[in-house]
DNA sequence: GAACAGAAAAC
DNA sequence: CCTCCTTTCTGTTC
């Protein structure tokens, strides 16, 4: 597939996926749990057992648990089972253990020579790139390391998982494909501790037989809204044509699902920029409808979360917003900038204040679930000033507790 | 073109 | 009766 004059006719692209990750992460730490169902809880702090399932082993989900249901529903299935293991959630280990195996996929991947052509000469390539998606997923790319070979491509992907395995314990799965699309799709095909390979003259009659909600980009809404319109696989998706696709989706998207059905993605492997906004999000212990101090504590202790996420990132913000979730689960947002970019606590948690208060006065019969507050237009913080946030960061370390 | 709100998706 | 974090797009308004 290679032409004479050097250049490609196609990518290979390999979707890395770490299997059920969090509660893996838990076996690995705790070999003892490996043989029983491991469900990892995000305990929202409303009720002793109120919270979700963020993740759960195989074993688990033979018992029909998985990600998303209620911690309640998880015990009920896992009822008759005596030895089922459930975990809060601990992203801190969860995170260093994925930055450990992300470095390790680069350093391997920059240092990695094909047998064949190593003895020869040895000199590793370093033309691999690589994309950050989340804690448990990445795409690299692989294309001249592999000479274009999917063969190839398949003999590196099975030394990398070797090594991620050997190195940190973790078993993954992969999918090779010419583009992120289909990589993204086929690492799911076979989990865990799999591997799917999909090369370019199969890619359009894969994506034709996967039904919509496999495409990334389409969730429940589309999905439903492609049901009615009698489309249900990739095949469909494409047959049904570009211009009635754009009555009903807009151009931007109708384009995108198009091309998606024939298996078309040319979207390149690039490594992630710096974050465009953070924020964060808690379950109050009680739904409020007015301002009262009962939120005091809670309404600073995010503020003062997101503040240090932004001094950890050298970020300055001009943006600040709140997000409001109502006992009915309809969610408000609700944003306003300043002046300029800023990086005073105080002009945080005062905006989160007023904001906070306009709003609820404007809505006085809704029930506040849930509070999220988020900072966005942000700039570098340019990098001096940093004994001020050595300072600064002090003060909410020390405030909370 | 900036600012803001909301939807949708994925994690 | 149910988590949390982030991105991207669309529509509206000024």
């Amino acid at each position: 597939m290679q032409r004479s004059d050097n250049t490609s006719t196609h990518r290979i692209i390999i979707h890395i996926d770490f299997d059920y990750f969090f509660a893996q992460c838990e076996e690995i730490k705790r070999p003892e749990i490996k043989d029983k169902p491991v469900v990892v809880c995000i305990y929202s702090g409303r009720t002793k057992e109120s919270g979700v399932v963020s993740t759960c082993n195989y074993i688990a989900r033979k018992y029909g648990v998985k990600s998303g249901i209620s911690i309640k529903i998880a015990k009920a299935k896992l009822a008759q089972v005596s030895q089922a293991v459930f975990l809060p959630s601990d992203i801190k280990h969860y995170s260093e253990k994925s930055d450990n195996a992300m470095t390790l996929i680069r350093d391997f991947l920059d240092n990695y020579s094909l047998s064949a052509t190593s003895s020869i000469v040895f000199q590793p390539i370093k033309c691999v790139k690589f994309e950050y998606i989340g804690l448990d997923e990445c795409f690299v790319e692989v294309t001249e390391k592999a000479d274009f070979d999917f063969a190839k491509a398949k003999e590196l992907a099975n030394n990398l998982k070797k090594q991620i395995r050997k190195e940190t314990g973790l078993t993954c799965s992969m999918g090779i494909a010419p583009n992120k699309l289909i990589a993204k799709i086929a690492s799911d095909l076979q989990k865990p501790d799999g591997m799917t390979i999909v090369e370019p003259d199969e890619a359009k009659n894969f994506i034709s037989k996967c039904n919509v909600d496999k495409i990334p980009g389409i969730g429940p809404k589309t999905t439903a809204k492609l049901l009615e319109m009698g489309i249900r696989t990739g095949g469909e998706l494409s047959a049904f044509g570009l211009f009635r696709l754009i009555d009903a989706f807009g151009k931007k998207y109708a384009t995108y699902l198009y091309k998606s059905g024939q298996g078309i993605d040319n979207e390149p492997v690039k490594s992630r920029g710096s974050a465009k906004q953070i924020g964060r999000i808690i379950t109050l212990k009680r739904d409020i409808s007015q301002t009262t101090s009962e939120i005091d504590g809670e309404l600073e202790y995010i503020c003062k979360s997101v503040y240090k996420m932004a001094l950890d990132q050298n970020v300055i913000f001009r943006n600040i917003g709140i997000l409001l979730i109502l006992n009915n689960l309809d969610n408000i947002t609700r944003s306003k900038s300043l002046k300029t970019h800023s990086r005073d606590f105080h002009e945080l948690y005062s905006s989160v204040k007023s904001i906070l208060n306009e709003t609820l006065n404007n809505y006085p019969n809704i029930k506040v679930r849930r509070l999220g507050i988020k900072l966005s237009d942000l700039k570098d913080n340019e990098g001096q000033n940093t004994m001020l946030n050595f300072i600064n960061n002090n003060i909410i370390n020390t405030k909370t507790k």
